[in-house]
DNA sequence: TTGTAAGCGTTATCAG
DNA sequence: CTGATAACGCTTACAA
């Protein structure tokens, strides 16, 4: 691989003439730029990233670490973080680490030297643990975590208020007794959507019951498992919130298995609104979250602060979230919306 | 931030005897060894990547260009990769660039000093433009991709062998007419599904019919829209293979909005058996791809490489994969299997 | 077993 | 405008 010295002797120039090239100074004659920029071109080189980032200790990368690579949570975040990253010409190196602090800290141990700050997603309640493993004053955005004294960037969704809307919605559709699939237990997102569910529950003064809470893991299995719980339920509830729509879609299977329609003896919802929500049948009213926006907003964070244009100040925000009514709630227009 | 030269200060000896502790050279004695390890701890010490890989020319970070980072595929193959490098102690850097020539070619250059290898992606027809701009005897391995003659090693789906089955399962349930609902024109996956058809097709003796293969592009509208034209065709076929899960669901909404049932009056399959195919309504007949697999797999080749261990000799392997019969095609279990 | 010192490929600071 | 040259933080002969 050529080097900045390879081009430097073949265009009969300086290697500091070559960088100079390279950082787009004005301090270069038009001839000698052409000139360089051809051998450079002959020779296939380009500048070695390592070695720029050793001296001007800036790697021009941003890391991302995630609890899990799973579902379309993820690459959701990950699409938004890319696209602004790369407008920016930022590169990004992801990684997944379960939250305990040990693993968080091997996995920025290792990241030492290669980014410049980090996207670190922490779902988990108990993270606080995890991030003191952040080395001081490294430039941090954290994303769908829950609040702490860490004086991290925070960013996230409304999670309280989008699950608060929907069982409103609900109750102003003449629902009384409506049951919610909960996330897993210590996510925070979920706790946040039960937080709203509740909240509904008590200033609407609808039915409150213990029985009604059902657990769950987001996955679809869960969400099949929860419904078939309902269903056998002594008085059975009119109406059921699921925390996410992947749960939601097992619920509307439960139902069907069980001879059942939604929304007529049980009406369905979900969160997230998924491309194929509005395909399901019904088509699934659900809580819409753009979740590449959430990834964007963190890179522009990000980038702000290592830019220094601000100055990291523990800001917390919550992107708000939109209704978005089909037919399973049983209010809906009837086809695709 | 401290560097290796605090580190041996503090701890009274040189740069180098830190720098064994860190590559573990047994050329340390045990009690040197506790107390750099000691100092190191205390000062928060942790190696600078980037200015070892100048020296090793290694980065332990293998790199990952994608189409776009879109879709639960993209997550899955992603998370594969993850998975097998953090075994190996490698890190991931993610990007996504069009696979025309000039992207891939810059995605490439601004990459040079920071990956030992590539995973590409490019599932594009005339990609083989893009390959041309990846440096010589550069290590990668290219996924999902059509057969080039660039020397590498190439991974993917056995999406004709995938394609063949699924038409010989409903040509055995007693369809002579089925339809296709094809992928993106330009993509080599769907290139290979839409082939797999046409050869059991001609094969097999069914119905050959131009008005039979809808085009498409993997998203549900297009399914949607595919599923309705087929409808309206004044020769109805009984049965009809969507190039991926999310087409298929477009398709089983469509036939609902038409009035009709699936699997009674038109059979509806799809491909890559998505986690929620089996909690549609009906459970979605499709073909199985264990997508984190292909990852893994792509990377085994990757690091062994980088390892010295193979030669990159421009293996071809296609993942093989699993038919999963379920109620859409008229033959499964009634319940979620 | 440990230390010294020469790089790795850049950029930055000076002189010219 | 251009060229030497000293860093950047680390690994690795070669010496001791």
């Amino acid at each position: 691989m050529a080097t900045i010295k390879d081009v430097a002797r073949l265009a009969g120039v300086s290697v500091a003439t070559v960088s100079r090239v390279y950082n787009d100074s004005h301090l270069v004659r038009e001839d000698t730029r052409e000139r360089v920029r051809q051998v450079a071109q002959q020779l296939g080189y380009s500048p070695h990233g390592a070695a720029r980032s050793l001296i001007t200790s800036r790697t021009h990368t941003i890391g991302v670490l995630l609890p899990d690579l799973y579902g379309e949570f993820f690459s959701e975040v990950i699409r938004g973080i890319d696209l602004r990253s790369q407008q920016e010409g930022f590169h990004v190196l992801v990684s997944s680490a379960r939250n305990d602090g040990r693993s968080l800290e091997s996995a920025l141990r290792s990241m030492r030297g290669r980014v410049d700050g980090l996207i670190v997603m922490s779902p988990d309640m108990d993270a606080g643990a995890g991030q003191r493993g952040l080395p001081a004053r490294f430039p941090v955005v954290l994303l769908n975590s829950p609040p702490s004294d860490s004086g991290y960037d925070s960013l996230g969704v409304a999670n309280f208020d989008g699950a608060y809307a929907m069982i409103r919605h609900l109750a102003g559709l003449g629902h009384r007794r409506i049951a919610i699939i909960r996330g897993a237990e210590q996510n925070f997102d979920a706790a946040e959507r039960l937080r709203g569910y509740r909240a509904a529950v008590a200033e609407l003064g609808l039915e409150a019951d213990a029985a009604l809470e059902l657990p769950g893991d987001f996955s679809e299995a869960a969400g099949h498992a929860a419904a078939l719980r309902l269903l056998a339920l002594p008085r059975r509830p009119s109406a059921v919130f699921a925390s996410n729509d992947g749960m939601a879609i097992g619920a509307l299977s439960a139902v069907r298995e069980a001879g059942l329609r939604v929304p007529e003896d049980l009406a369905v919802t979900g969160f997230d609104d998924i491309p194929m929500a509005r395909y399901l049948d019904p088509a699934l009213t659900s809580v819409h979250v753009d979740i590449t926006a959430l990834g964007a907003s963190a890179t522009d964070w990000l980038l702000a602060t290592l830019q220094g244009q601000e100055i990291p100040g523990a800001r917390r925000e919550m992107l708000p979230t939109t209704l978005i009514v089909r037919r399973s709630c049983g209010a809906g227009a009837p086809g695709p919306a």
